[in-house]
RNA sequence: GGCCAGGUAGCUCAGUCGGUAGAGCAGGGGAUUGAAAAUCCCCGUGUCGGCGGUUCGAUUCCGUCCCUGGCCA
């Protein structure tokens, strides 16, 4: 049976010039495992493959979306499961690339069975953080949910809110959901590479050589373009998006230029040391530096069941 | 050349009425189950510009030199 690939890597790591080799070699069709390339117009500060590359090779899950729109980890499992079966049956290896980690994560051990976002609710909660205050939020998960507010720290917000979402919506703790027998999501075996230069400073490097030259083409010009729209916000989830995020604070007027770019940089070495953080606890990884030579080749002599 | 203001953590700065110093940012580590490029937690020794002097003790006071910025020549 052939394997499911899994190219894993930080941001500007070099994975899709891999992903592009490894298409040279393998009958691959590539499912893009990442949460900004899923929205249209949002090409250059995301890094999106270009037309050439898409026209090479198949690529699924990037421009499904609208900037306006949510999308979750629990919706990329779902899409990305029916991609896989569909490109097995065209006989093809599903070739998954891409830097978000939880969408690996769903995919690698399952997610529990849960309620998704409620929009309406999520709006009250917030207004009740703000009066109230986060701490006092978590208050509340503490009485309603003794084992899932323990597990949260009292400013993470974001969860705490989820947590309280989820108890009204299922009327039972969170910490219970959670306890299910979960399974990962593949079948049949599977290839775990992961790309990272050795030293930390050459990623560095690389991250802040790919900003300016994301600045170059037209970065600037394509933020514009989405803030002009009218409805878009900060607060959504692709506005939120690392350089985008910085770009859309200096249209509002809140800092230079240059002051925006210096934070999309750092801003992009942050979360490049976050992905890192998941990597290091993932099991099984065949580990490439994007530095050397013939990489294509020794992915493939890295595993005997890539070398088809 | 003269006068003034500075020279303290990678950067921007605070501070010590003389008992060897601390914030923000950057950086490092960790968490991560329907927002995840998100959200959150933890981590601060550095010839306090150099050299002398006073002092039990100087980053702090004094002298001098060097460097930076401003004003005046």
């Amino acid at each position: 049976m052939r394997p499911i690939v899994l190219l894993m890597g930080p941001t500007a790591s070099g994975k899709t010039a891999l992903s592009l080799a490894l298409a040279e070699r393998l009958p691959v069709e590539i499912v893009s495992v990442d949460s900004a390339l899923v929205y249209r117009g949002m090409d250059i500060g995301s890094a999106k493959p270009d037309a050439t590359m898409r026209a090479r090779v198949p690529h699924h899950l990037i421009d499904i979306l609208d900037p306006a729109e949510p999308y979750s980890a629990a919706r990329f499992a779902r899409d990305a499961c029916q991609l896989i079966d569909e490109i097995r049956t065209r006989d093809r290896v599903p070739l998954l690339v891409g830097g978000t980690m939880l969408y690996f994560r769903a995919l690698t051990r399952g997610l529990d069975e849960m309620p998704s976002a409620d929009p309406a609710l999520r709006a009250r909660l917030e207004r009740e953080a703000e009066q109230e205050g986060a701490p006092a939020l978590h208050g509340r998960l503490a009485r309603l949910d003794p084992a899932a507010a323990a597990r949260l720290h009292p400013n993470d917000l974001q969860r705490v809110q989820r947590a309280l979402e989820v108890i009204e919506l299922t009327g039972r703790p969170l910490a219970e959901a959670q306890r299910g027998q979960r399974a990962g999501l593949l079948r049949g075996p599977v290839v775990k590479l992961s790309l990272n230069p050795p030293q930390r400073s050459e990623l560095h490097a690389r991250i802040e050589r790919r900003f300016h030259q994301m600045m170059a083409v037209g970065f600037l010009d394509e933020v514009a373009r989405l803030h002009r729209r009218g409805d878009l916000h900060a607060e959504l989830p692709s506005m939120r998006a690392v350089g985008y995020r910085q770009l859309w604070g200096h249209l509002q007027g809140e800092y230079g230029l240059d002051e925006a770019v210096e934070r999309g940089i750092a801003a992009t070495r942050q979360f490049a040391k976050r992905q890192l953080t998941w990597l290091r606890s993932e099991p099984d990884l065949i580990w490439l530096d994007p530095e050397s030579p013939d990489l294509a080749a020794q992915a493939l002599r890295a595993n005997p069941m890539l070398d088809c």
